[in-house]
DNA sequence: AGTGAAAGATGTCCGAA
DNA sequence: TTCGGACATCTTTCACT
């Protein structure tokens, strides 16, 4: 992966629908190499998927909320990620540092909603001891990109 | 929007580049009328926009954490949102409930940038007076799928 | 790794219902 | 909103450097 690569990567993070012509335009490649790269890419997994970002809050997902998560014991720490991977409104589930085992982002369509979910399936009993939940007001920043490009060279 | 259109975000989260041919197919649509509904699901701004998913680690991003950050005074919020969004390693900054202002999500390439990175741009002198940490071992989910199609038709 | 050219697939625009 | 058809653009493959 050189610097090519990161420019690549970083264009069709704004813009996963720019053709193979205007992305080798912008760095001085021809239609083909462009193609040849972006596939190594895909095929070295730094490139996981192509994609489309949705505002979650015009699809009806109003609240945002970050649980903190206390395993009882550590042997059930499994059974909980698999458990949290059926939960659709989970976005996000990182074991972490700290006085608990699990930082959990959660989406929901309104309260009711979150406490439900929850109760129904996040504070799983006899697995998860204790939790704190974080409630988000609003996010002046929410998005996924990664730089890729190193800087140093012009890019405009 | 209709339950079809559920159907297209969630279907273009998972491949971006999906055909309109295809997607019609899922739906039972014409390429007209589902490009004429991408369309204006980008114009009204539930599709932000067509990107790819990067993986943060094989670009080097090793270490993830959260930080909590405590704000010295009210009026000091816009100008700390301002400085922050000017971080690319930063991915997330959400206004949060609970004893902390703001909870911050940072990329960093090791404990050294992540260290450097919190001191010269995050625990802003005069303006952030706590912080708090935490950082992530590992994620058992870590996607960014917003769930748009509502369940109860079969969607195979 | 890179190139250009040809062929097939796809996006886009149109008039009509 | 939806459709099908016509045309422009893009993706993909190939032979070659």
């Amino acid at each position: 992966m050189d610097h090519l690569d990161g420019k690549l990567l970083d264009m069709l993070q704004v813009d996963g629908r720019m053709s193979y012509a205007s992305l080798g335009k912008e760095i001085g490649l021809s239609v083909t190499a462009v193609k040849e790269r972006i596939d190594k890419l895909q095929r070295s997994g730094v490139l996981k998927n192509f994609s489309i970002e949705v505002d979650a809050a015009l699809v009806g997902y109003s609240v945002l909320a970050f649980v903190f998560i206390a395993i009882d014991r550590p042997e059930y720490c499994e059974e909980f990620e698999n458990q949290i991977l059926e939960v659709p409104e989970v976005q996000e589930c990182h074991h972490v540092t700290g006085g608990f085992n699990y930082l959990v982002k959660v989406m929901a369509n309104d309260m009711t909603h979150l406490e439900q979910l929850l109760l129904s399936r996040i504070k799983i009993p006899h697995i998860v001891s204790r939790s704190e939940t974080t409630i988000v007001f609003s996010s002046s920043k929410n998005s996924s990109f990664v730089k890729c490009a190193r800087n140093g060279s012009r890019d405009d």
